[in-house]
DNA sequence: TCATCAGGTAGACACTGTCTACGGACGCTG
DNA sequence: CAGCGTCCGTAGACAGTGTCTACCTGATGA
């Protein structure tokens, strides 16, 4: 097999273009095999489900992510590096909606664990570096990365879903995001 | 129209009983309309589309979480009265599984917006309240408490995944919780 | 008594994900 | 070269879904 796998990554990307170019609702099985050019039953051969489709196009996601994440500077001032980090989160979930939405579907979480955790790993790294940084005396640096991981992460779900517009009424997660690295990091 | 709505209030009470036991996946309209006794099309009487009811559905999601905070005693310590807020939120989230992942299903949102809004002024609210006590010199309280919210939801949503037990290898949120609201408190 | 009409039924339609049987092209072996 | 498997994709069936439509039925009011 020299060639091998060539459908599999075609499905992939396809579901990809699909997911941004038309959101999640759009990632039906049939609708994929369809702009790929497959019958509907062409995909079973390399994802056994649905959802294992579905989960291999969140993969992708997380590689984007990663990749951002990977190329951001934050070598300088902690607080800095936090704040651009946050904007990246908030950023990446406002331009690539239909990814992130995908991304952190439970359903698809279940058999994608490794994925997951691959994936978040690079993230979670940073972000304890730079917690550690930014507050030397803090004894476990992952639970504090980890609590500020869930609020950019709350901040971009309830931003991206308008919950927040609600009560606070502005069009820019700006100033939350702010009050949160603050809150975190003691000035 | 001595008892009207009869069969609406059915419907919606047969969904809370379905999305308790089963889980979301479980909502869908027809086997609501099964379990409720009535055929697949009763319900479009009394809901446009399938969304509406489970939109009506989230609502006693909503009232029942109010309640629960309505119940919360937060006269005390704000410092605790923000951590008996956030285990209510984390504790909700745990026990009515299913409610939380239909509460904020971003589809459902859509049409739903008052309900929520009605729904969550009054957990805003105490909120507000507490971070303007426990913090007495934000001048924006309302952002501090925006940013908080998304904090505790980040950690109830993450925690219910998973996501965050890949990290921090642990069972309990409890440690999250209390980082988070140590950063946001100053002690 | 009869007409109206809200409120529910039942069937059709297009669509979904999954399963199964089939086909055809490829390379390997005799 | 003939034949045989073995991938890999096709095509149809099946149960299930949400929505739409026509129909029925029983109570209400003139």
């Amino acid at each position: 097999m020299s060639m091998p796998d060539q459908l599999r990554a075609h499905l992939v990307e396809t579901g990809v273009a699909l997911v941004t170019a038309e959101g999640t609702e759009a990632l039906s099985l049939r609708e994929i095999a369809r702009r790929a050019g497959v019958s509907h039953g062409a995909p079973r051969r390399y994802f056994p489900t649905h959802r294992h489709l579905l989960a291999a196009v969140a993969r992708v996601g997380y590689e984007r992510l990663s990749t951002r994440i990977g190329a951001l500077e934050v070598d300088g001032d902690p607080r800095a590096g936090l704040l651009a980090l946050g904007r990246l989160y908030l950023d990446f979930a406002r331009t690539e909606r239909g990814m992130f939405e995908l991304m952190f579907r439970h359903e698809l979480l279940q058999g994608n664990q490794e994925g997951l955790r691959a994936a978040t790993k690079p993230l979670f790294a940073v972000l304890v570096d730079l917690v550690g940084r930014a507050r030397p005396g803090t004894d476990d640096a992952t639970v504090v990365a980890g609590a500020l991981w869930a609020n950019l992460h709350g901040l971009a779900q309830l931003w991206l879903w308008g919950s927040l517009q609600m009560t606070v009424d502005t069009d820019d997660p700006g100033p939350l995001l702010r009050a949160a690295i603050d809150s975190y990091v003691e000035r």
